[in-house]
RNA sequence: UCGGGGAUCGUCUAAUGGCAGGACCGCAGACUCUGAAUCUGCUCAUCUAGGUUCGAAUCCUAGUCCCCGAACCA
């Protein structure tokens, strides 16, 4: 197994292997075939295939095409094209929903007689007014109870393909009352005419997501089905679907982590097919694009890509994305593997008055410093320099060229500007001298000019287009409120016409190089020419010097302000007070409330044991056994609530006298806390008898002193740079010591002994 | 309003009752034939209030804030 990044989805994995729930990973990445992958999917990529390489599983490639009006080939192969090109490759064949049409039929019908569905010739609009809300419940359709056969026959009649759209539809079974909305019958099959990508006309019947996706994934052994966070409520209907039609082995489980969210662009794809359709880029490839064609034709690299996916991490926190984070995996990539070229963007001519005249040098020049390959670069009496590096007015720290001052060209020569030429007050050029001792960059008194600057020579330079990329759009969330397209920044692609070197001017489209001091860019796959390559921007070099001048612009606040509708409301009735009437409405729970607070419980204990009758009844039962309230409580409330996680007090594994024998045993000495706690969860979980326990587990107190003295000092000398730190004063270690104590003496030692002779022997 | 999730440095993410850690960003310095890279150092966090415990980011209670869910979409 390769190293990997914890994170929960792990942890879960791990549990179950360990468990022997599952015994091996299957996970799936199941992209509906209506759009372009981007970045957000490429998270789920690396997840999903990653987990399979991780655990030795294997990952499918699904598309989940159960909706022939919004679906199209073309996107099933860019789908494929995307993914072999993060670096990852599904396990068999490409998958297709509509591959298990027939046995989706068959589970369908299997519903239907197991009285779990039924046929409903509601309207759209009766149907969606029927399921009530999120604080109404749902009214039954007068279709609910049909017979199974004549469900069945008007199952069949759906299929058959008499029917027009939109006349009924097939739905679970479930409750309309139902708290959690989806689960108010939904449906299962609608009636849709339309030609399928893949079926062709065979069907005019399609399945919902809902009813598809767990059959999915169960047909195809899938054992965790990783979706994102806005699927948690699908959850209990994907169980129903799969308690219903099962034994399934293995048994799916879907597990949800968070989308990701990225700064300065959009992710939906309503958005992103919004973008492409309107013509506000030049189609899914565009490098403004966060789709993966996008980054790719724009040189962003799958290693980069994967870097990125790994550095964010997976977790269910809502979380928006730096975007700085992309462009730090970009340019850490790109650093390693970009030879370094020259170009210059917007040019400056540098006469060099002292050159001969039609005289050219070729020097040679490696194509990254220290390392093996080299080309040449051609160097004469006119050179071209970066308008930005010239300053006739420089700042202190000026690093560049400025009147009278020296520069070395990188590469080449020292050169000296001696006079700027100007034209109407604007300079239109510069006259210089250069030191023809200096060649390749050293001079031979072993003066240090400056800085180091790049350059062309003008007669040799290759006209090149460069297009400079920038964030698609001007603000981090440019959908928080309203419309996202005012927010398009203007300047997310510039043009310019730069001055390349030629060696550099000769690399063929999709190749990636540094232009010094400038940025990493990448010939353009589609638009370069032999000879006449475009260059796209991948990103530009991080640049400290831009900065500086105060030009520390905030970071704009996010947007998490409420709701208007969150301001206006009404806030939650309290738990409190939802009990207090409860109580009211409940004469034994109003009883047991004066009794307990009769037998010295303060207000909020008693308030807390009498919600419901089960616990009043388990509590009393203890009381009989251990008359203790006030420790009753404490262990009641703090330590089993926590343990037992909501679940009914019936279906634990013990009873409420155990329970007070229990406590009987804390009270009585025989049990340190933190035995207790131990010896507790081990009562919830499996049951047996507190006395007996506390032998197997050797759990038993241990009043010896000698022994707690040999342990302490046993950890002392087990642990020397944290009992030197200790004595230089971190106090906070003391815990360190106590928690290793306690866990040599298997927690059976009083902790407050032991932190006392662990002081005694720290300072004595 | 009902149901389901979530709150840890500015950002992303660890710590599974025992030293709040890492990365990005930022700042400072070193080095440099790229104001890049590299190296060193620094700043910075447990939503609030009570409780349990020798010890709480973690367990309990109450509250606050954020996100998702009522398509014949996925």
């Amino acid at each position: 197994m390769t190293t990997r990044r914890a994170n929960f989805l792990t942890d879960i994995i791990d549990a179950d292997l360990a468990a022997g729930r599952v015994v091996r990973v299957a996970t799936r990445f199941p992209p509906e075939p209506n759009g372009y992958l981007h970045v957000g999917h490429a998270k789920s990529i690396c997840l999903n295939f990653g987990l399979a390489r991780d655990y030795e599983g294997t990952c499918n490639l699904r598309m989940d095409d159960t909706n022939p009006v919004k679906e199209d080939i073309d996107y099933v192969h860019s789908i494929q094209k995307d993914v072999k090109w993060l670096g990852f490759d599904w396990s068999g064949e490409v998958r297709f929903a509509s591959d298990y049409f027939e046995q989706m039929y068959a589970a369908a019908e299997r519903l239907i007689r197991q009285g779990d569905a039924y046929v409903d010739h509601q309207s759209v609009d009766e149907i969606r007014l029927n399921r009530g809300d999120f604080n109404r419940p749902g009214v039954n359709s007068p279709n609910r109870d049909r017979s199974v056969a004549e469900n069945l026959e008007l199952f069949q009649a759906m299929r058959d393909g008499g029917l027009p759209d939109g006349t009924c539809v097939l739905r679970g079974k479930i409750d309309m009352a139902h708290p959690n909305v989806l689960m108010r019958d939904p449906l299962l099959y609608r009636i849709r005419h339309a030609h399928h990508h893949r079926t062709g006309d065979a069907w005019c019947i399609y399945p919902m997501y809902d009813y598809a996706h767990p059959i999915e994934d169960a047909l195809e052994g899938i054992t965790h089905s990783i979706c994102t966070l806005e699927f948690e409520s699908n959850r209990e209907l994907y169980d129903w679907v799969l308690d219903r039609l099962g034994p399934w082995n293995p048994r799916p489980r879907q597990y949800e982590f968070a989308r990701l969210g990225l700064g300065y662009t959009v992710m939906s794809k309503r958005k992103l097919l919004q973008l492409v359709e309107e013509k506000r880029v030049h189609g899914w490839d565009d490098p403004r694009m966060p789709t993966i064609a996008g980054l790719r034709r724009r040189g962003v690299t799958p290693e980069a890509l994967r870097d990125f996916a790994d550095l964010i991490g997976v977790a269910k926190n809502n979380s928006l994305v730096d975007i700085g984070k992309l462009e730090f995996c970009v340019r850490q990539d790109l650093e390693k593997r970009a030879p370094r070229a020259m170009a210059v963007l917007q040019p400056l001519s540098l006469q060099l008055t002292n050159w001969p005249l039609g005289q050219t040098d070729l020097l040679t020049i490696a194509w990254k410093t220290g390392e093996a390959g080299t080309r040449q670069v051609p160097f004469g009496r006119e050179i071209l320099i970066e308008r930005d590096d010239f300053s006739d007015a420089p700042p202190r720290d000026w690093k560049r060229l400025s009147l009278g001052k020296e520069v070395r060209l990188f590469g080449a020569y020292f050169v000296r500007c001696d006079e700027v030429l100007r034209e109407n007050g604007e300079i239109i050029g510069l006259r210089g001298t250069v030191d023809l001792e200096s060649r390749g960059g050293e001079s031979k008194d072993g003066r240090q000019p400056a800085g180091t600057i790049h350059w062309v020579d003008a007669t040799h330079a290759v006209d090149c287009e460069i297009r400079l990329y920038d964030r698609l759009f001007t603000v981090e969330q440019p959908d928080a409120d309203g419309d996202f397209l005012p927010h398009m920044n203007p300047d997310a692609l510039q043009v310019l016409q730069g001055q390349m070197e030629p060696a550099a001017a000769e690399l063929p489209g999709g190749t990636h190089v540094q232009l010094m001091r400038v940025g990493y860019f990448f010939s353009d796959p589609v638009d370069s020419e032999p000879g006449k390559p475009v260059w796209n921007r991948v990103i530009g070099l991080r640049d400290t010097w831009a900065k500086t001048p105060g030009r520390t612009e905030g970071r704009p606040e996010r947007k998490k302000e409420q709701s208007e509708a969150k301001k206006d409301a009404v806030p939650k009735k309290a738990r409190a007070q939802w009990r207090a009437e409860k109580r009211a409405a409940t004469p034994e729970l109003a009883a047991a409330y004066g009794r307990y607070v009769a037998l010295g419980l303060d207000a909020d204990a008693a308030d807390l044991l009498t919600e419901e009758t089960e616990v009043v009844a388990f509590f009393d039962a203890a009381l009989r056994a251990h008359p203790n309230p006030g420790s009753l409580s404490r262990w009641f409330l703090n330590d089993l609530e926590g343990l037992r996680k909501g679940q009914p007090l019936a279906e634990i594994a013990f009873d409420g006298a155990t329970f007070g024998h229990f406590v009987a045993l804390l009270d009585g000495d025989r049990l340190t806390v933190p035995a207790g706690k131990q010896l507790l969860s081990h009562l919830v979980a499996k049951g047996g008898d507190p006395v007996a326990l506390i032998g197997e587990l050797g759990l038993g107190k241990v009043d010896d002193s000698d022994a707690v003295v040999a342990a302490v000092d046993a950890v002392l000398t087990s642990l020397p740079a944290e009992t030197a730190r200790f004595r230089a004063g971190e106090q906070r270690l003391l815990g360190v010591f106590i928690g290793a104590v306690l866990k040599q003496l298997r927690g059976s030692a009083d902790a407050g002994a032991v932190r006392q002779t662990l002081l005694d022997r720290l300072n004595g």
